[in-house]
DNA sequence: CGGCTGACTTTCCAACGGAATAGCCAGCAC
DNA sequence: GTGCTGGCTATTCCGTTGGAAAGTCAGCCG
C-alpha cells in the first residue's frame, strides 16, 4: 500500500482561527454539516444506487441488478432518495407494459457529483484489484480528479486551510 | 429547499463508453472505487472521527467529547481507523500522568481531504440551521470548494463525463 | 373475465452500529 | 504497597441495515 512512508509525524492539519481556536467555545451539536449530509446518503444502498444512477442507470430492475441490492432494499432506499429529494420518478411506457416510472438524479442529486468522484478517487488508492469504472474527461481524455480550491479559484492543500465558525451572515442562498 | 427548479428532466449524467456501453458486459462485483472505500469510512462515526481530526483533534477525550461519541465506540472505531491505516498512534507524556497515545492522521488519512470538503459542500446545501465550522484559504480568505477537474486541469461537469472500463494497464501506482 | 408480469411491500431473520453501564488495567502519586 | 485516573474493553440493549422469500397490486393480454 502506498502512503506509508512516514515522516508525516507533525504534519499539521487545518488551523482553527477565531473562536474556534477554543473548541470548548463552541459544540458540534447539529450544525455539523458532514453529518447532516450523512443522515441522507450515510447508507452503501444509497451511495451505490447513486453510483448507478450517475452511471445512467434509471429503471428499478436495472439499479437493482447492477447495485447486487435485493429488490426490498433497493425499494426502500429509492423511496428515501426520493422523499429526500435526490432522485425523482418519472414516468415512463414500453409499448406492451403498463406505465412505469424511472428514477433520475435531481439537481441536488447531481450536485453529489464531487462527493462520487472523491470517493471513487480515495477509494482507487487503497489496495485491491486494479480496473472497474473510471471517469474521463469527454475534451480530452484525461481522468478526473476531486480538487480542493477556494472561491478565488487558487489550489489549496490541508495545511492551507483555516477553521473557522462562520459568520451567521446570510442565512441561506435565497 | 433548494434545487427545485425542475426542467432537469433528461440532462445526461455521464456518457458511457466501449466496452462499457453495454453495461450487462461488466459487472461491478468488487470493482467499485466507492464500495471499497464505503468499507473504511462507511460509518457515521469514522467519518466524524476523521472530520475532527482534520480540525486538530487528537486525543482520545477530545475525539470523544467533540464527536458526542460514546467511549467504546469511539475506541471501536479508532482502532479500526489505526488498523486499516487512516490514523496512526503517536505517544506522548502529559507530565504527572502516564503515556499515552495521540491519533494523528497519516497520508492515507489526509488524502480523504477532498472527500471531507466534498460532503461538507453538499451539506452545506441541505435545509438546517446555517452556521457552523468552515473552511477557508488562509491565503486569500475564501470559502473551500471541492471541484471536479481532469489531470490536464479542466473543469469538468456531469455532463462533459465519460465512464469506461478501465484498460487494466498500470495495475497499481508504483 | 382471469392470468401474467414487473414493481413494489411485507415479514422474518441475522448482522451491525451505537448508547449506557460496568469492569479492567497501567502506572503515577502517595 | 494502595488509591486514583484515564483509556480502553465487555456486556447488554435497541434501532437500523440488508438478504430472502412470499404477498400484493395495477394493468396489459388473451
Amino acid at each position: 500500500m502506498a502512503h506509508t512512508q512516514e515522516p508525516e509525524a507533525d504534519r499539521p492539519v487545518v488551523t482553527r482561527v477565531g473562536r474556534f481556536v477554543d473548541r470548548d467555545a463552541w459544540t458540534a451539536e447539529g450544525w455539523c454539516k458532514i453529518e447532516r449530509a450523512l443522515e441522507l446518503v450515510g447508507t452503501r444502498s444509497a451511495m451505490i444506487l447513486l453510483r448507478e444512477a450517475f452511471y445512467g442507470g434509471r429503471r428499478f430492475d436495472e439499479l437493482t441488478r447492477r447495485t447486487g441490492l435485493s429488490d426490498a432494499v433497493a425499494a426502500k432506499r429509492l423511496k428515501q432518495l426520493v422523499d429526500d429529494g435526490l432522485l425523482r420518478q418519472q414516468p415512463y411506457r414500453e409499448p406492451g407494459t403498463r406505465t412505469r416510472h424511472e428514477y433520475v438524479l435531481t439537481e441536488l442529486g447531481r450536485s453529489l457529483f464531487p462527493v462520487v468522484v472523491a470517493m471513487m478517487n480515495w477509494g482507487a488508492t487503497l489496495a485491491g484489484p486494479a480496473g472497474g469504472v473510471e471517469l474521463v474527461h469527454a475534451g480530452c481524455g484525461e481522468l478526473l480528479r476531486a480538487a480542493v480550491r477556494c472561491t478565488a479559484g487558487h489550489d489549496v492543500t490541508l495545511e492551507e486551510t483555516e477553521a473557522q465558525i462562520a459568520r451567521a451572515k446570510r442565512a441561506r442562498r435565497a
